[in-house]
DNA sequence: TTGAAAGCGCTAACAA
DNA sequence: TTGTTAGCGCTTTCAA
């Protein structure tokens, strides 16, 4: 038995008989063998290896790394993970996996420069996700951010709300899509005039702050319903209204945004727009091994519409109208 | 120049001149040299790779991946990331370690079985972190779950609490140690007749669950102080006792577990009980790195001190002494 | 269908 | 201090 017939076994390549297969593989049973990745990656100049970056501390990073080991293992590829946390920056996240030899980069939520993206993007096939990049060389796939605050925004015109502000996520990937979408939104139904934007942010903290203003706002003049950013903000949002003696739904409506874990905890329960991951993910794959097998790409940028989905958080505006007109 | 001496330098070993390092080093930098981590690791056998398996999901574990990333950077050791998922255990995520020859494997609280650990760590060097593991061929690095609790209790009973539950954490890791510390802090202070476990989990439903139980009970039998098994359970407790119209601290006081960043966020502000992580994982990597070296290891099991850090979920009980008397 | 031989990019041992 | 040589464990020709 050659070293190369057993080779051509353990690939499952075609080219052995049957007979040799069994032997073959029985022996590398009883041996224990596990063929070596960096040797067989060193020869055959082809890792079956996608890097990927994500925020440790990203609940929906989190959603994502799940759905991208699912599909990647449909496909026959590994992924090979690098962490962005407080002390180590998307650069250093990247390097570590160029030097792992990775075929392609998949970066989750980036915050980095677009032309850092590009000059990655000279190099190997990279995919962003959940940002919007302007680039050629830089494919994307992300949700269309504003049609789910157009969803989130005709959800709450429906139940009767017409003063509705949105806390939004300031220089996050995504706020300025969700931002947009929330003014569309209003325009539309007529309601220009009341737009409010609340700075705010991606976290709870962010939420809290941005609740503090809206509960400053005397009783009157304040919205009947908010849509939020994210969900980890809106939990913040809720925290806040809630101490402060104001009810959600009855008296105020909160809408989150992605669909997280958090927002599907029973005593959250919020109402929010859900961002399809499995299909996102999936795509993500998909496009990076597109890429990598040299095939034509017709859309550089994949936009994936969101849904959503109601819980518990929204419900009609105060009968007396409270939010409207002073009592 | 020959390819032996650019190794050399490149390497930063010892054994070249000035001159030769200058030359080499520019040439390099021109090209866009980067070396192949594979080719090299298969040469030297001797990876500098250490593997770690977390759960994507779990706040904490992003701490601990954060100091782990830290540590490891120090001593010129590389990390390669691997998550359990919910469609992804603790076997697909070690097996995939395997395969990229790490050389040594840390594990983020598994929930494995000893049998499976002992036959991982007859392989390789093996450091279970934050959970408890009885086997001579294992190491662990924790954190004194028992001496969490009795700071715990201790805390609480210098507030004038008489009537202390534990919310519990059923099966998960640290979750025994820190029933039995609260039952000894009990007994300590003469308290033994008030214990009172309340099953709960390690999700904020789980805490929520368990917060519905305590609001059951009428108020003249109902605990003054509640300590839970995590932070994030906590939570889900804070948000249920809140709307049953019980004020934290006031009617009833509540201290977590791990000092999680949901622990420091403003608006919940919870009083806990830290893991020093950045200890743990510094030991954690060093303890690996020994393993490898070869070194002799005293004790097998590193315990590692938590410490109460107070913030605004605890005070005094409630004046009329509405958990001890009925009214 | 099988085996022999070459070589991926690097490092280690040795010789010059 | 530098260069030569061999080989890590695998895959890939190519010839038998």
């Amino acid at each position: 038995m050659s070293t190369a017939l057993a080779s051509i076994v353990i690939r499952d390549a075609p080219g052995a008989s049957a007979e040799s297969r069994q032997r073959i593989l029985q022996a590398a049973d009883e041996l224990g063998y596990r063929p070596d990745t960096r040797a067989r990656m060193l020869r055959s100049r082809h890792s079956r290896l996608l890097g990927v970056v994500f925020g440790v501390q990203h609940a929906f990073h989190g959603d994502l790394v799940s759905g991208l080991y699912q599909a990647a293992d449909r496909i026959g590829y590994d992924l090979a993970l690098s962490a962005v946390t407080p002390e180590r920056d998307e650069q250093q996240a990247v390097s570590s996996l160029l030097q792992d030899r990775c075929e392609a980069l998949i970066l989750l939520g980036p915050h980095t420069s677009t032309p850092y993206l590009a000059e990655l993007a000279a190099r190997l096939p990279v995919v962003v996700v959940a940002r919007a990049v302007r680039h050629r060389a830089v494919d994307v796939v992300r949700t269309a951010d504003d049609e789910g605050l157009h969803q989130a925004v005709d959800h709450l015109v429906a139940l009767g709300h017409r003063d509705i502000a949105h806390i939004d996520g300031g220089r996050a990937p995504g706020a300025a899509d969700r931002r947009r979408g929330y003014r569309e939104a209003l325009r539309r139904h007529g309601l220009d005039a009341r737009t409010r934007i609340v700075p705010g942010g991606l976290t709870e903290d962010d939420g809290a702050a941005a609740a503090q203003a809206i509960v400053g706002i005397s009783a009157g003049q304040r919205p009947t319903a908010v849509s939020v950013f994210n969900d980890r903000c809106a939990t913040g949002v809720l925290d806040v209204l809630r101490r402060a003696g104001l009810a959600v739904p009855a008296d105020i409506s909160v809408v989150g945004y992605d669909n997280s874990r958090l927002a599907r905890l029973s005593h959250i329960d919020l109402t929010t727009i859900a961002q399809d991951t499995q299909q996102i993910t999936a795509l993500a794959i998909t496009r990076a091994v597109a890429r990598l097998d040299g095939a034509a790409v017709a859309h550089r940028e994949l936009v994936i519409p969101p849904t959503l989905v109601v819980r518990s958080t929204t419900a009609a505006p105060p009968a007396d109208g409270a939010g409207q007109r002073p009592r």
